[in-house]
Parts: structure tokens; sequence; C-alpha cells
DNA sequence: GTCCGTCAAGCAGGC
DNA sequence: GCCTGCTTGACGGAC
């Protein structure tokens, strides 16, 4: 099914069954320990080592780093200069992954608005898409992606586009990495992709997203329009995948993927190439139904 | 020792 | 107007 590489798969910010993260964090309070967040800043890069190196026994040729990696990083009482501190570590792992071939990512959360009609607010929102071009510069991943929802639409989709589109565009080290990604509420697959070729910048369909979000179009038709965005960074056009939740509202994540949500990605790819983020509860477990080792 | 509510941050939407 | 979910480990206080 995966032959020749046409889809790679991958998952987010930690491994179950390891048991291993990214993502070991501390209190906002408990940054002036030093020490501590140091200690905890090494582990998170210890700990993306071996899920590396475990990835790349089963051939799972994506991972998504935590978003605290380093916690805090963009925050103002930040105590120490981490690129200094950590830059080594983050170089080696960044070789690691290369000479693995891993392909790596980060995903900024939903506190990240650049577009808000808020000045401080959208600030905000640039440190931390800095923080996150910084680790990808140290680490020289070159075919790294910066995943982000367009954010709020503030009752105005068509203004706050062109607003993120002007606050975004003279922000050029972090367009290197960035993609912009459709989300379940406000802004759809096309949207998306209109925004992101105005920047510039590929944009990724997220398939649990595009059927609660699909404003008329088909899955198909989504990828139509998102997967040439790609060609201009000339790397591997990246997607996500996940499944509902049945217990819980729309949009929660499934444990696992659905075979019926697998299918329906395989259809609409019809042969293209792409690499698959697997957004689901059972982050690696979830890739047993698709044919990956996780044990 | 274990459990539980809260923790930096912003939005949309349901009530 | 208030509350919830998004994601998830940390951590202090209650018991």
């Amino acid at each position: 099914m995966y032959t020749r590489m046409m889809i790679r798969l991958g998952y987010p910010a930690q491994n179950l069954g390891l048991p291993e993260t990214t993502n070991r964090t501390l209190r906002l309070a408990s940054l002036i320990d030093v020490d501590r967040l140091k200690g905890i800043v090494r582990k998170n890069i210890a700990g993306l080592r071996n899920i590396l190196h475990w990835n790349a026994e089963r051939g799972i040729w994506l991972f998504r780093m935590g978003q605290d990696l380093v916690p805090f990083a963009s925050h103002p009482a930040f105590p120490y200069d981490w690129t200094a501190e950590h830059g080594g570590e983050l170089r080696e792992a960044g070789e690691l992954a290369r000479t693995l071939g891993i392909r790596l990512s980060m995903h900024p959360g939903q506190y990240i608005q650049p577009a808000s009609p808020r000045p401080g607010v959208a600030a905000r929102g640039i440190e931390e898409l800095r923080y996150v071009t910084r680790v990808f510069d140290l680490m020289g991943a070159e075919d790294a992606v910066t995943v982000l929802h367009i954010g709020g639409g503030y009752g105005d989709k068509p203004g706050t586009a062109a607003r993120f589109v002007e606050v975004m565009s003279p922000q050029t080290e972090i367009l290197r990495y960035l993609a912009l990604e459709n989300d379940e509420r406000v802004w759809t697959a096309f949207e998306t992709v209109e925004t992101a070729r105005s920047l510039g910048i590929p944009a990724i369909t997220d398939s649990l997203h595009h059927n609660l979000n699909p404003d008329g179009l088909s899955l198909r038709e989504a990828l139509d329009l998102s997967l040439p965005t790609w060609e201009k960074r000339g790397t591997r056009p990246k997607l996500h995948l996940s499944s509902q939740d049945r217990e819980k509202r729309p949009g929660a994540h499934a444990y696992s993927i659905d075979s019926l949500d697998l299918e329906a990605l395989f259809s609409a790819l019809d042969g293209r190439e792409a690499d698959v983020m697997v957004e689901a509860k059972g982050k690696e477990q979830a890739l047993a139904a698709m044919g990956v080792r996780v044990r």
C-alpha cells in the first residue's frame, strides 16, 4: 500500500508505547528555577532523539515535535538565551533527523492569532512563530513545517484574511517554514488555500476538519487545491488525517483511524504522493491499522 | 499516597 | 454573559 513512499506517515508529540515525549513542561511560576528548566529542555530533546530512532526503525518518516520542546521559549519571562544554551543539542538532534530521513514539524496552538485586532495578541503570536523558526534553523531542518490555523474570523473573514496576509508578509523567516491548515469551524480548505497563496506558502488540508467544514467541496476537490501549493516550496505535500470520536463532540479526535476515513483519503489522493500526519489519541498506536509495526 | 482543580495565552459557539 | 473545548503534563492543596 505504501510502496515507493507514495505515502509517508507520522504522529505528534509523544510515543505512548516507549513511553516518551517531547512535551515535558513546568508552570510559569517555576521558570525561575533555571537548572530545572534546562534539565526539562534536555530531557525533551533526548526524548525527541529516542522517538526519532524508534520511528526510523519502523519506517515512520514524519514527526511533529511538541510545542513545549522549550517550554515558554517565547514568553518574556524566559530566563536565559535558550538558542545559545541548547543550540548544540538541537543541531545534533537535527543532524540525527536528517541522517535518519525524518521530516519534522511543529504546530503552534489555538492561542496563536497573528490576525487578531488586538496588537498584543498578534505580537505574542508572532513571537511564538519566531521560536518555532529558530528551532528549525538551529536544527538545520530545511523541509520542516510550521503548521498554523489562520485563527479567529472576527466577524469579517475577508478583512481578517487580508490582515493575516498583511501581518505575515514581512515575516520572511517565519514564512520559510509556514503552512496554513483549514479548521473545523471558521476557515474552509478553499479559504485557507487562497490565504496561503496570497503569502506564497503552502496549505494543509485536514480531512476531519474538512468533513465538518467542507463548504461544498469534496475531499478530492480540496486536495486538488491544496496539493499544488507545495510545488513552489519544492517539498512533499502534507496532509492531516484523523477520525471523529463518536462519543464526543464534532471535531474530537478518536483513538485510532477509521478504515473508511483512510480509504476516503487514499481515494481522494488517487495515487498522488503525500506526507500524512495522523492525529489520533492513540499516537503511534493508530498507525498499526495502516500496516505499521508499532511494537 | 491519591485525587482533583487549575495553570500563559484566544477564539467560536452553545446555553 | 458564562461556560466549554481545543491538548496535556505539572503541581499545589484537600483528603
